[in-house]
DNA sequence: AACTATTTATAAGA
DNA sequence: TTCTTATAAATAGTT
């Protein structure tokens, strides 16, 4: 067929370099985040694997997938996973009472430790700008450190999120692999 | 052409479901496993994130990849990754590694510590089968918030205190109205 | 481990 | 962001 006729060049094979366009850069962290967060689920399912994936976009943001893998290193900044045991003894619910009342506390002590860790953020940025007369036994403050409080608080503030979630629901519904990703954190 | 010159079958399409022959479960997960480590390598390049998975065979094996490096990518979510810029001076490099080799010494990768936790977990679901009557904290069944909960203090912990070291060296405790240090994370 | 024949993922474009 | 298309890349079944 005439060469013309084609509609898109389709896929053309690209060099595995960091992309310039940071727009392009940005689409294809979305797409092939996608493609191995399914790759991950799929190994999973197939081989009986446990997964776990971690990807820190290069704004910060946390991007998690973990397959029912229990606990391990499961969703634990989406906190998606649904504990899918019973719970129709009495017993039971009494137990899961008690955690919600524990969890009502943590929750409160996260709040509480938010806010003081954003606290600290901001005199860090302050030591680091005056940091100019900083002498060698002194350490280093660079903004890594901010950034990775950033990205801290933004797990954070994530889990906190689940957990209210928790408490408005008052039930642990079952439901499995939502979505792996999530809206993420404020920036600054 | 006729078919039967054709060698193989080639690549059909399979259900996603575990596969039954314990061989080709190992031979796809050896394969997969590679795609995947693959896919994690390229997208780390091609968009400057930062990527770590951990897969669990079925025999319970550890597999890890991570770009920078599986270390790197936990010890940032943990807050102490080591910020490799501007230095100024040739002795607080020294110092600064000093001080990351210990906090380094003191916690482990977090993914590596997930996976000693898996057997801990089985153990402690046993427990809690039996003994009925333990707190929320001492992690009955099915709460895998706790956990992470727990893990995140641990981590805020350790991040407080290198804020702190840091403040207090810059002599910059500030009459400090802020919270004061967090402390109990841990109950009795 | 290597080899095909296909399926799947995805770069480009819309 | 989501869809489409053409093609590159991954991989199931075989040797």
């Amino acid at each position: 067929m005439a060469e013309s006729s084609k509609i898109t060049k389709g896929k053309q094979a690209i060099e595995i370099k960091k992309i310039e366009s940071e727009n392009d850069r940005m689409v294809t962290f979305s797409k092939r985040k996608s493609g191995i967060f399914k790759k991950a689920s799929e190994i999973a399912t197939l081989t009986g694997a446990e997964v776990g994936v971690v990807i820190f976009s290069e704004s910060g943001k946390p991007h998690s997938f973990g397959n029912p893998s229990i606990e391990a290193v499961s969703n634990r900044f989406q906190g998606v996973n649904p504990p899918p045991y019973d719970i129709t003894s009495h017993f039971a619910k009494a137990q899961r009472q008690k955690r919600i009342a524990g969890l009502n506390q943590k929750q409160n002590s996260l709040l509480h430790q938010i806010a003081a860790e954003k606290d600290r953020e901001k005199r860090i940025k302050v030591v680091a700008k005056e940091k100019k007369t900083q002498g060698w036994w002194e350490a280093p403050i660079d903004d890594k450190n901010v950034k990775q409080l950033r990205q801290m608080e933004a797990t954070l503030e994530e889990i906190r999120k689940t957990v209210q979630s928790k408490l408005d629901q008052k039930k642990l519904a079952r439901g499995g692999a939502s979505s792996a990703s999530l809206p993420p954190v404020n920036p600054p």
